[in-house]
DNA sequence: ATTGTAATTGATAATCATTATCATTAGCAA
DNA sequence: TTGCTAATGATAATGATTATCAATTACAAT
């Protein structure tokens, strides 16, 4: 049993919920999976499993895995939220093709830095942030020629 | 006539588009108006001077404010949309509070040149960027101890 | 002014992701 | 095994936004 796994069996039996088939697929699926998904998207591979599995057990357990630490949400603002891995999958923000749709995962510490600084100035404690940086990726670039 | 007004006019009669009494009283509102609105907020207000005014209608205006460059999204992750002026009101990001939900409008210079540098070094041509800062305001910080 | 035409409007239905409801099922501690 | 309560699946509800469509209206040409 991984560490992940480990997180949220004691997430579990710490809040005295239950631990169950339907849980355990999902988790499993999840940890699977890199990158960003959908609820719809991992309802869909969840059904190929199981199909007797509903949509709002995918949601409900999306909610629980946020909860136990070991996944993110993130909003592109396409209107769907998708979800990441967070367990040591450090903090980052995404820098996002116009064009075709590719993401990339980015960081800068200077960035990291001089935002605090200037929450700060403002008198802010700065918890957390969100920065998406939009433009366009080499190759869609090129076709815009 | 202010300038505002202006670029409406001129952006309505580019695209033969008609000038009528409902764009008028909804432009006239907005303008009005500073900081942040959602479609409801402005919807409440237009129907108090003409209550015969549909929301269908205010949706159609803010999109044709948004495309004569009045006006632009924001996006705080809650849902709801909301529309700020963006004629003489340029582009800025946003600390929002935790606690009380306040909002301040910021702009770091360093930052955004960061920012372009960082999607140049991964191929990225960057047309626009969202940067929300999240924490907690002296305020509510205060109240927190 | 009148008219013709295409844009506009308001009311309302539709959409779509997400959440709530609720009767049934099933963990799990005793 | 039993009893209690959480969990599930099906489905309805929600809430912001968008689409539809018949009736109205702006406006250019007459």
């Amino acid at each position: 049993m991984n560490e992940e796994q480990n997180i949220f069996h004691k997430y579990l039996e710490k809040h005295d919920l239950r631990d169950t088939p339907q849980r355990e697929l999902i988790l499993q699926i999840f940890l699977r999976r890199e990158g960003h998904i959908s609820a719809e998207q991992l309802y869909d591979i969840v059904k190929k499993r199981d199909p007797s599995i509903g949509q709002a057990t995918v949601y409900r357990v999306l909610k629980l895995l946020i909860e136990a630490g070991l996944a993110r949400e993130i909003d592109f603002g396409d209107g769907v939220i998708r979800y990441e891995h967070k367990y040591n999958h450090p903090h980052h923000d995404h820098l996002v093709c116009r064009g075709c749709g590719k993401t990339l995962e980015v960081v800068d510490s200077v960035i990291e830095e001089l935002q605090k600084r200037v929450a700060e100035s403002y008198g802010f404690e700065l918890t957390d942030h969100e920065m998406y940086l939009y433009g366009y990726c080499e190759n869609c670039r090129q076709k815009r020629q």
